[in-house]
DNA sequence: GTCATTGGGATTTTT
DNA sequence: TCCCAATGAC
């Protein structure tokens, strides 16, 4: 079992017992480590499979582990507990939720539903919607849940008025989930955790069970994961955790590798195993991979190095605008499928936006190239998926008002607005909304004749879908809630230029509830909303059929392909301009670009574009700080006749940013016209510019139109331009310089050629000479 | 109660 | 550019 393992590979699988903690970087084996002591501790230990609990970040993940530990040992058999925080969560508050008074189907809560839920808290308290967005409440309760925070804990600490109100809609948030019977996607970990805290025996008999706790992507977890995990392996202590500080990519959803580097306090007596050979990669990947995260200044180094000698240097494609760059990624795409053995599954396209896949889907579908979008607008996400899921949840249970609220008046049946709220005042008043709906007497009352028919007749929809779903399975409860709300006949109606999409995503869905009522020893509705609920966006991901990937590089992490395209490395992007001003986050996306680069097994594609458009309108874009943090001569300036070389590199002017940006801030200085020449700390102001757009487009939008470009950041040839200079084009000829915009790679500038007329130009595409330059020198 | 129009906000990443 | 929520006319 043991063979084809390094040495320190072996000592972690094969560690006797105790804290275990495996720190090493990208492609090191962690995953593999964590697989092989499963099977090790089954096969050589006796380890009973069901004594063994892991910790996987994805399902798919889980997925594999479970495949590759039952292949290794084939009597295991599907029988460890291997699986994410949340669906480990869930299957223990199943079976003990009970003790805290919820349902063994308790409804989850996405965000969407959480939102909802917000919502209608801030509007009875009456708060400012725009002070208190659900938006903006959903991600500061969530924040607080997983650093373990109480709303009484929120409450004691809050300073400010609005701390205090967000404390407030916390703790009501809370109460009303119970009431709906529901919990939110924190609450699987948290009630989890509040179980243990509140029934000590039931945390005791979990962690008597199970004698090995192992956790991958330990990076990543949350304090509330941990004291879960701590919980789960106290009475063992075989706690096994694997994983990369460098890789740390979800602080903002609460992961601190602060349970990493303080493993030791919380898992005293621990063993610290560090693997340092990369089997993943090539040393040119990984030469450029670790220089750049070398930039890090909050790290603890490590080593990291390949046998696989050499490689393709990294490539480094330029366009003007993203579907110029999406058609470069797709011919390099072609190229590769054509020149080399690769398949298309072998190549992944990551990129740090959901938006981006857009132009390269489009470049890639009108060459007929297959591909499959991993995330995005996600099918689950849909309005027309949402409502009829939400009759599932409202059959499923009766007090989940979130749910009801949605699905009253769609298909439109006459319940609007003023009946609605008669109503949901009528059901506090009574205590259950299924209570109200049955009680002819008084929907006649607080809603008048017409509306208490309406509300009655889809009273006893949702009672005759009940029955219906008592032995029924989820598929079949689903059908009938499309027929008997003739929702095929709404989507129609209600938009027929979109119908056929809708209809189609209400099939797929249809069919996802028939493969699951097939599939599943447990086909009810229970079961299939709850496997819906975790269903993580990898985790659809096929494997099987033969096409390019397309992804968030946050997706991306654990994955390995041999070709791995980077789109839109520029600033504002990777790093995105939300991260700029933030030390600390402007790490974390740099790691996120190490985690891209070390995805790849054999070559990287990186792309760049010098606009890009954002809410309708085009914005210039520079070279991403990243990109220049490689060493040059790992790195290929690709590109072809439009790139003239006798213009300043993109990524050089990355990398003087960057360089400009660490030394200290430059003393503001009085502004000059730009045929005056250059400032030597314009850098400055190229970073307000940043910052001011990340803050309000608005205000960017002026600042643009106040003073242009005029004061940014200029390289040596763009000192040379300047208005009347005269120049020569390759195929217009000469030409006098009659304006200059832009800066960097997006220097634009319009030049007459006399009879050949005024034609606005990208300086670097243009290949330009200058004809007198003592005139346009300073 | 429903439908059309308008205006504002959104894109950072997701279990 | 697109999507949603709020507003107002019928
Ligand atoms: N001793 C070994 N010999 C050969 N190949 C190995 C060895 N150990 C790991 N590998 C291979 O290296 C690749 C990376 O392994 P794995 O995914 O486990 O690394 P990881 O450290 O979890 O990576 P990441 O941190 O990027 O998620 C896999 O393809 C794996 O099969």
């Amino acid at each position: 079992m043991l063979e084809g393992l390094n040495s320190p590979q072996r000592q972690a699988v094969s560690h006797p017992g105790g804290p275990l903690l495996v720190i090493a970087g990208a492609g090191s084996g962690k995953t593999r480590v964590l697989t092989t002591r499963i099977a090790w501790l089954i096969r050589e230990c006796g380890v009973a499979p069901e004594s063994i609990l892991a910790f996987t970040f994805t399902n798919k993940a889980a997925r594999e582990m479970r495949q590759r530990v039952d292949q290794m040992v084939p009597e295991a058999q599907g029988r460890c507990w291997i699986g994410t925080f949340h669906s480990t969560g869930v299957r223990i508050l199943r079976s003990e939720g009970h003790r805290l008074g919820y349902d063994r189907f308790f409804t989850i809560y996405d965000a969407d539903d959480s939102r909802a839920l917000l919502k209608k808290i801030v509007q009875d308290l009456e708060l400012d919607t725009k002070q208190y967005s659900p938006r903006q409440l959903g991600s500061e309760i969530s924040g607080h849940k997983n650093h373990f925070r109480s709303p009484e804990q929120v409450m004691a600490t809050s300073i400010t008025p609005r701390d205090q109100k967000v404390a407030e809609v916390y703790a009501e948030y809370g109460r009303r989930l119970r009431e709906n019977g529901a919990m939110d996607f924190d609450d699987l970990i948290a009630k989890t955790v509040e179980l243990f805290e509140d029934h000590r025996e039931v945390q005791e008999r979990y962690s008597q069970r199970f004698e090995h706790v192992l956790v991958d992507e330990f990076q990543d977890t949350n304090p509330l994961q941990l004291v879960m995990v701590r919980a789960l392996s106290a009475r063992h202590g075989n706690l096994c955790a694997v994983g990369d500080d460098d890789q740390s990519i979800y602080s903002w959803r609460g992961a601190t590798v602060e349970n990493m580097l303080g493993f030791e306090e919380y898992f005293p007596g621990s063993t610290l195993v560090r693997l340092e050979q990369n089997y993943r990669s090539t040393s040119l990947i990984l030469e450029a991979a670790n220089a750049v995260i070398a930039h890090n200044r909050r790290r603890k180094g490590k080593t990291l190095w390949s046998d696989r000698s050499g490689g393709a240097p990294i490539e480094l494609w330029w366009a003007e605008d993203e579907h110029e760059e999406g058609r470069k990624i797709r011919d390099r795409i072609g190229r590769l499928l054509a020149e080399t053995d690769a398949r298309r599954r072998d190549i992944v396209v990551l990129y740090r936006t959901n938006a981006q896949s857009r132009a390269v889907e489009d470049a890639l579908r009108r060459e007929s190239i297959p591909y499959q979008i991993v995330g995005g607008t996600r099918f689950y996400e849909r309005r027309e998926v949402r409502d009829l899921l939400a009759y599932l949840k409202c059959v499923q249970n009766p007090a989940d008002s979130v749910s009801f609220a949605r699905i009253l008046n769609v298909p439109k049946r006459g319940i609007g607005k003023t009946s609605a709220s008669r109503f949901f005042e009528l059901a506090q008043r009574m205590g259950t909304v299924s209570d109200a709906l049955s009680d002819r007497g008084r929907l006649l009352s607080s809603c008048g004749k017409a509306a208490a028919g309406r509300l009655a007749a889809f009273g006893q929809l949702l009672q005759s879908l009940r029955r219906l779903a008592e032995n029924a399975d989820a598929a079949a409860v689903l059908r009938q809630v499309i027929e008997a709300t003739k929702y095929e006949n709404y989507l129609r109606e209600d938009d027929p230029t979109t119908a056929d999409d809708r209809l189609e995503n209400v099939y797929e869905l249809v069919n996802a509830a028939e493969e699951f009522s097939v599939e599943s020893d447990e086909p009810g509705l229970g079961p299939f909303l709850e496997s819906v609920a975790l269903l993580a966006e990898v985790d659809k991901m096929s494997d099987e059929t033969d096409q390019v990937t397309l992804m968030t590089v946050h997706n991306a992490k654990g994955l390995e392909f041999p070709y791995v395209f980077i789109a839109g490395c520029e600033e504002g992007l990777l790093p995105h301009a939300s991260s700029l001003e933030d030390d600390d986050q402007l790490e974390e996306e740099r790691r996120l670009f190490y985690v891209a680069l070390t995805r790849a097994e054999e070559a990287v594609f990186l792309t760049a574009s010098a606009m890009r458009r954002r809410f309708g309108s085009s914005e210039p874009a520079a070279a991403s700080r990243f990109v220049g943090e490689i060493p040059e001569e790992l790195v290929a300036e690709m590109g072809g006749l439009a790139f003239g070389s006798r213009f300043q590199a993109p990524r050089s002017l990355g990398e003087r940013r960057w360089n400009s940006i660490s030394t200290s801030a430059p003393a503001k200085r009085p502004r000059r016209s730009r045929d005056q020449g250059v400032s030597a700390d314009a850098l400055a102001d190229a970073q307000a510019f940043l910052r001011s757009r990340a803050r309000s487009k608005a205000r960017a939008r002026k600042e643009v139109a106040d003073h242009g470009f005029e004061d940014h950041d200029l390289t040596q040839e763009e000192l040379c331009y300047r208005v009347g200079a005269r120049v020569e084009h390759e195929l217009l000829g000469e030409g006098v310089i009659e304006e200059i915009e832009g800066v960097g790679d997006l220097l634009r500038l319009t030049v007459s050629f006399g009879e050949r007329g005024r034609k606005r130009i990208l300086a670097r595409y243009a290949r330009l000479r200058l004809l007198d330059t003592e005139a346009g020198a300073q």
